[in-house]
DNA sequence: TTCATAAAAAGACGACTGGTCTAATTTTTA
DNA sequence: TAAAAATTAGACCAGTCGTCTTTTTATGAA
C-alpha cells in the first residue's frame, strides 16, 4: 500500500456507514411483517430515503443485506436481553420472569414493526440461505447460553427449583415461547402466552 | 342465463376435480419448501402439468388456491393424527408419545416435501392473508383439542400425573413442538425435539 | 482558492418473474 | 352439425434483482 497522508476520512466513511443502518432500520420493520423475500429492496430503498441505485455500494447483494439485517437485530436484541437479565438486584426468577414480560410486550397486538426478526424469518429464511440460517443459529445459540446462564444461577440461589441441566431447561423455554409466539401470531390473541408463562413456572419449579 | 338439460356433467365435474387435487398435491412440497410468495403459480402449474392458463378455473386467485392447500393439508393432518391417537390398545401417555414420536419422524432430516406446512407458513401468511390465517387458527385450534382430549382421558387412566387442565397441558406441549420444530430449521439438528421431549414428560408428568 | 482526481449517488435499463385476464381453441352437448 | 361450455395460449403490466453509465460530490495538492 503506497504511503499516504492522513487526510481525515471520516465525513465519508461516516456518511456511508450510517446509509448502511438508515437501509437496516428501514427494512426492520417491513420485512418484520411481511417477510424477507416478500418485500423488494426498491421499497426499502425508498423508506430509507437512499436511491434504488445505491443499493451495491452498500450491500452486496440482497442476501448479504438479509444477513446484515438479522446479524443487526440480534445484536441489538442481545444488548436488551443483557439490559434485562443482568439486573442485579433482583434473583435469578425475577429476572427470568421480566425477560418473559418483555417477550410478551414485544409481540402485544398492535406492533407492528418491532416484533421478533427471528420468528418471522426462521422458516423462510432457513430454507433460503444458508449463511442466514447459519446467523440464526449463532443467534440463538447465545440467547439461549444467557437464559441457561440465569437459570444456572437461580438453581444455586434456590430461587429456581428444578434440578434439569440448565442449558436443556433454557433450551426448552426458548422453544416454547417461540411456539406460542407463533400461536400468538396464528390466533391473534394472548393466551398461548399465558399458557407459556405457566408451563415455564412449572418447568422451572418457580 | 339459458335453460339447459341435465346432461350428466360426471366426466367433467370429475376431471376438473382431479386437475384441482393435482395442482393441490404438486403445490405441496414446493411450498413446504420455498414457502408461499416465494412459489410461483408457473412452477407449480408446471409439475402438476396443468397449463399455466388454465389456473383461475381452479382457483379464484392465488390466494384462495393457498387456502385450499393449507385446508386440505389440515384436513389429511387430521385424519393421521387420529390414525395415532385412536389407537385404543394403548394408554393415552403411550399415544401421547407415538404422536411426538409421529412429530419427529415428519421432520427427519433429508425428507424434503413433506414438513409441516403450518410451522413453515404459520409466521408468513398471518401477516399476508386473514382468510389463510383463520383456517391456521381453526387448524391449530382442532389438532390442541385432540391432544388435549387424550391428556384428559390419560388424567383418568392414571397414565399422566399432571393435574393441569388439559387443554392448557395441550396448548402448552403444541407450542413447544412448534418451537422445537423451527429450532430444528434453524440448528440443522434434532437435539430440539430431544428437549421438547423431555419437557412433554415433564409436563405431563408421565 | 482553484483544479484534477477519485469516490459515491443517481436512476435508467435489462432480463426476468409475478398474478391476472381476455381472446381463441378445443371439447362437449343438443 | 350447430350451439354452448370448458379449457388453454398468450398477452399484459407491475414488480423483482442486479448492472451500468452518467452525473454529482468530496478530496488533496498546487
Amino acid at each position: 500500500m503506497p504511503v499516504r497522508h492522513i487526510y481525515t476520512p471520516m465525513k465519508i466513511a461516516e456518511k456511508h456507514r450510517a446509509a448502511r443502518q438508515y437501509i437496516l432500520e428501514a427494512a426492520r420493520p417491513l420485512i418484520g411483517q411481511r417477510g424477507f423475500s416478500a418485500v423488494g429492496l426498491a421499497q426499502i430503498l425508498d423508506v430509507a430515503g437512499i436511491p434504488k441505485g445505491s443499493f451495491y455500494h452498500y450491500f452486496e447483494s440482497k442476501e448479504a443485506f438479509g444477513e446484515a439485517l438479522l446479524q443487526t437485530y440480534i445484536d441489538d436484541y442481545l444488548i436488551k436481553m443483557d439490559d434485562i437479565l443482568g439486573n442485579d438486584d433482583e434473583n435469578a426468577a425475577q429476572r427470568i420472569t421480566r425477560y418473559c414480560q418483555f417477550w410478551r410486550d414485544t409481540h402485544i397486538e398492535g406492533q407492528i414493526g418491532n416484533k421478533c426478526l427471528i420468528v418471522k424469518l426462521a422458516a423462510e429464511v432457513s430454507d433460503l440461505s444458508e449463511r442466514m440460517r447459519a446467523i440464526l443459529d449463532v443467534g440463538t445459540r447465545t440467547v439461549i447460553d444467557r437464559i441457561s446462564a440465569v437459570i444456572a444461577s437461580g438453581q444455586e440461589d434456590g430461587s429456581i427449583g428444578s434440578t434439569q441441566p440448565a442449558p436443556m431447561l433454557a433450551a426448552s423455554l426458548y422453544q416454547l415461547w417461540l411456539g406460542s409466539t407463533l400461536m400468538v401470531k396464528i390466533t391473534h390473541s394472548s393466551p398461548p402466552f399465558d399458557h407459556a408463562w405457566e408451563a415455564s413456572r412449572r418447568l422451572l419449579e418457580i
